[in-house]
DNA sequence: CGCCAGCTTGACTAAAGTCAATCGGCGTGG
DNA sequence: CCACGCCGATTGACTTTAGTCAAGCTGGCG
């Protein structure tokens, strides 16, 4: 994935075949660049928000906190992802978004989405279907926090990382993933202590579903992970049908 | 609240003003009356969906389970809210809806949220939103989930229940709610057992911050609660102005 | 080489879960 | 009308899970 090719087309060529003009409204969303180093705020809580952000490299990740130092990560960003839709609804920024780890990033205004439903439908359709299954990924993560042990978060976390990074590399049969993260905000991913993750860690690794080589991670037993972790894979297709024009419609 | 009345309109004219056009689109949505009793099922998980719903009368829930049965309520609705934006991006349903007390809802096609985006942009710009606001609120459920210990949840639930109702009832001075819901059901919510709700209730109400009186809850202590909860209202007001075409646009 | 952030481990504590007994209100059927 | 049964709430005793604290370890890097 070089800097020349737009990861914004990359990931939404796997749900939709994209026309030239489309093509031009995505380029023009990652016109400007901004790069990041590791652990760099983008933006934080109360502040005026305007614009919203496609993830061109690396990983980030969005948080809520608490005021005496309590924090829950709420979504990890990866490459190809919008970042800003739910904050669309209010002024200020409700969660701040941090690089976990060198990252580039294109922020483009907000009018460009009005502009999207206006001239690109099917863009619009996509980028507001996207968001709708943010809200199942959502469920899916008030189900891990809410009812969830610690070795079962754990390895949801990692077969969800498993299954986005391999649509953005697109190869199926990724087993491997390098995770940019320290345990601490795995913690805070995953409503656990730091000290936790660790032994989650080693239960993972002593029952021979993982292996660990510093940050590389091997899911060496996939099937057993995914049954431990009531693991459905969200990103395979969605649907935009509802959205669209048909001959039929009245 | 009579039955002639739109709940729909009445929400949704706390938001915006809603044109003679825009109250006939409305009005169409709420056609057809479901009537429920307590604790039936409207859909499950896996099943075909085609409809999306008004609440018209009545408190529903969709939650989400696994399959040695423990179970999380992902979302608690009131008159007024539109049920199933998120299973739009899927042809199924992801989520269980119940409903939790005698209720009525209206189901209505999913061709007309692509309906609205043509002939009421306005309307359409509202759903779009309020569905946005509701994956910030997701992210305060997160954060209650991941970070957040028994009794603040518990008071976080009774003040945003109250929120919710003060704008149903367009009575901001309302200090009493009527909890149609079991504690097995709270906990369910809440990420917690029904013995802990019950201990939770306890302790909001020795510290007297809370009356009970059955089914009854009186929040005496309005502030102290909300410290203790972190709770910020999500509810006063959302921002629909960046969807909407300005005569400054290019 | 040595520092430092992050990981690991052990011992202990706190929070929440489990199990079981009891209570109490309510609806039903005798 | 009363007794019974049931569901839900409460309470106590005990267990489990996760958190806390602190010490030691490791590996990358200046």
């Amino acid at each position: 994935m070089t800097d020349a090719s737009s990861c914004l087309i990359n990931a939404f060529s796997y749900y939709i075949d994209i026309t030239d003009e489309e093509r031009v409204f995505l380029t023009e969303l990652e016109r400007d660049e901004v790069a990041l180093g590791r652990n760099q705020h983008v933006y934080r809580r109360d502040q005026d928000l305007t614009c919203l952000y496609v993830v061109k490299r690396g990983w980030l990740f969005s948080y809520v906190d608490l005021d005496d130092g309590r924090r829950q990560i709420v979504k990890i960003h990866h490459p190809g992802d919008v970042i800003g839709f739910p904050d669309l609804a209010t002024p200020k920024a409700t969660s701040n978004l941090q690089s976990a780890a060198e990252a580039v990033i294109c922020p483009f205004p907000r009018k460009l989405i009005r502009r999207s439903f206006a001239r690109c439908p099917n863009v619009a359709a996509l980028l507001f279907t996207l968001s709708m299954r943010d809200q199942i990924i959502m469920y899916d993560t008030i189900r891990l926090l809410g009812r969830m042990a610690a070795r079962e978060r754990l390895a949801f976390m990692l077969l969800d990382l498993l299954a986005r990074l391999r649509i953005a590399k697109g190869d199926m049969s990724v087993l491997r993933i390098r995770l940019p993260m320290t345990q601490t905000e795995i913690g805070d991913y995953l409503g656990l202590t730091n000290v936790h993750v660790s032994r989650a860690f080693r239960m993972l690794e002593e029952a021979a579903l993982i292996e660990r080589m510093g940050q590389d991670i091997r899911l060496c037993e996939e099937e057993a992970l995914a049954r431990l972790a009531h693991f459905e894979n969200r990103y395979h297709e969605i649907d935009t049908d509802w959205m669209l024009e048909t001959a039929h419609d009245p």
